[in-house]
DNA sequence: CACGAGACCTGTTCGC
DNA sequence: TGCGAACAGGTCTCGT
């Protein structure tokens, strides 16, 4: 379910607390319960558990959508994949019926990995690049000039959504921000990489930022059952709006399927090439 | 290489 | 009201 935006909005809320409860970094897990499981990748689970114990969180940052804890002596990665959210609480009551796997600390306080769907999974490892060495780029990465961008198009024969949801061409987009920024570029999902101009693909990396920064400024989206606070669900253009006008141009907003994804755009200022 | 289908999972919403 | 189908923010693997 979250994509770049969200991830950031959960890694800067757990690096610096928010909602009353207290940063991370610093902190010791005290001890580990695997719920669930297949949500641990590697090592096998019991290993995790007693691995990550007494290890302290010395900071915690983002890459593509994954989650980088940074411990004493491993890294703790974490891909919240279609339902995953972590959740810091206190007291009792830590497990519930969605929690997957939970670090404890001192004083009661826990971090639960909650997933409906089961689709997340982490990562203990002391060599984090096994995991995260095939992602493309950071779409705020400066080195990412316009130029480099519309090279890397025109290496590709495919369709240019599939190419921005995979997370080795560049790292973060999903579902919704795709769909966002090809609109708000005036491009459709079903275009040629390759046959995008220079032009294009500097307007399509500027609308990339551009809707990542606003979902970032929003602190992400909150749809279907799952609330973190985040309000651009509200401000979608396309997204999940079918029937409703373009705010663009005022055309009905169509659904479409490209690559077995839900797909929406404006039929008009969206014109197939 | 690119694409489609299927798998992994559970919960919600839609249509009859 | 009830029930099955469709759908959901992701990614991997397999066959063509």
């Amino acid at each position: 379910m979250p994509e770049l935006p969200e991830v950031e909005t959960i890694v800067n809320n757990l690096r610096l607390g928010a909602a009353g409860a207290p940063a991370l970094p610093g902190k010791v897990i005290t001890g580990a319960q695997v719920l669930w499981q297949r949500t641990v990748a590697e090592p096998d689970a019991p290993v995790f558990e007693q691995q990550i114990t007494g290890q302290a969180v010395r900071d915690i940052h983002r890459r593509g959508k994954y989650l980088v804890f940074e411990l004493s002596h491993d890294v703790l990665l974490v891909h919240l994949r279609m339902s995953g959210d972590l959740l810091v609480g206190s007291g009792e009551h830590a497990v519930t019926a969605h929690t997957r796997l939970l670090l404890r600390f001192k004083n009661g306080l826990h971090l639960a990995f909650q997933d409906a769907r089961k689709f997340g999974r982490v990562w203990l490892t002391c060599d984090p690049l096994s995991v995260l060495g095939r992602l493309g780029p950071e779409p705020f990465d400066e080195q990412l000039t316009a130029e480099l961008f519309y090279t890397r198009l025109q290496g590709s024969r495919r369709q240019v959504k599939p190419l921005l949801l995979d997370q080795s061409f560049l790292a973060g987009l999903g579902n919704i921000y795709t769909d966002e920024a090809l609109h708000l570029a005036k491009i459709h999902p079903q275009a040629n990489a390759h046959s995008l101009e220079l032009r294009q693909a500097e307007r399509l990396l500027e609308s990339i930022r551009c809707v990542l920064r606003e979902g970032i400024r929003r602190q992400g989206a909150s749809i279907d059952w799952v609330y973190r606070g985040g309000d651009f669900q509200n401000y979608f253009r396309v997204y999940r709006r079918s029937g409703s006008p373009c705010p663009a141009c005022g055309t009905s907003v169509v659904r479409i399927v490209v690559s077995q994804r839900g797909t929406h755009i404006c039929p008009r200022c969206q014109a197939v090439n």
